[in-house]
DNA sequence: TATTGTTATACTCTATAACTATA
DNA sequence: TATAGTTATAGAGTATAACAATA
């Protein structure tokens, strides 16, 4: 409060630097929660992303992509399904079909053992697209966090939040118990 | 792929228990990725923080909420200041301004070091609403996570993150360093 | 000429309800 | 009656461009 000229606007006291001793001043707002670093890290990452599969057929909007992956590794699965494991409601996931079909990047039958139930597949095309996609998305997210967590540390991030995540789909998609 | 009777639709392998020893087989669709981990958490835990802000004209979307506890944190705090702590540009910070004057929560007037620069602070209508978004945060966040992670390693995990969010800053804001 | 803030537009995501067809 | 999928609607977030006022 008495030194430490201000760096942006001189209205903040300055984060304190990653580093350093002290926590950032302005963390106490909600920094003592999980969800304010996932929502503001989520916003970055995911915009982020959106440049980089900028003209790639399922751009904009994260939405689309994993149900895009989880098509192409998962021959066959139900719409259902999808909403299931990226937590979204049928209804959007039908939507999203919808547009992957109009692209010509998936294929819908109707199921062999429940006429209700649809059969989704991709296309050679989507196939195509599905590698790019995952390719770049893992470019782009190594790219993104390197500079802001590294080695060790990065991998035990990513197993707390896998950790996370099971709990996450045991807990509301009743997926696996 | 012999025992482990399918639990939800037969059609997935089903996922190793979180203690477990193996991976989840799905996520090597991208689970080598924070992104994708960030994308999934954020979603679920943004809906249920909605639910639960359900009524405190903040409610619907996530977007407003640092705003508002920002102000009220930081009399006088500029419209672009925001834009750079939320990650936002300035066109959403904008409205969302122009929200909360209208619902008589913030209160704008002109800087008085520079004409074109508004000055930013919360009503009392707007204080007393600030304290209840964030006892009902700081609650949901807890209730949240509290089944997933817990103990040393929600620390850990808060500490990964936050690391993770100054460096954003640093690199995007040019605030602080 | 650069910056602060605003307005306007278009697209995407999300929630919700209602509907069909099958089981 | 319950489930799988779809359709439709409304509200919210985001990106982008263009603009006025001031520095």
């Amino acid at each position: 409060m008495d030194d430490a000229g201000p760096a942006h606007s001189g209205r903040f006291t300055p984060l304190a630097a990653p580093g350093g001793g002290g926590d950032a001043p302005d963390l106490d707002i909600l920094g003592d929660t999980i969800g304010f670093y996932i929502r503001v890290l989520d916003l970055a990452v995911s915009r982020d992303l959106d440049r980089r599969l900028d003209g790639l057929e399922v751009a904009r909007g994260k939405g689309k992509i994993t149900s895009l992956l989880l098509i192409d590794r998962h021959p066959g699965i139900r719409p259902s399904e999808l909403a299931d494991r990226t937590l979204k409601d049928r209804a959007q996931i039908a939507r999203i079909i919808e547009g992957f079909i109009a692209h010509g990047l998936v294929e819908r039958r109707t199921a062999d053992d429940d006429s209700r139930a649809a059969d989704l597949r991709v296309t050679a095309k989507g196939a195509a697209l599905a590698t790019r996609v995952r390719q770049t998305i893992t470019a782009q997210d190594r790219a993104f966090f390197a500079p802001l967590i590294a080695g060790e540390d990065r991998q035990r991030l990513i197993a707390l939040l896998r950790r996370a995540y099971l709990g996450l789909l045991a807990r509301e998609g009743g997926i696996g118990a």
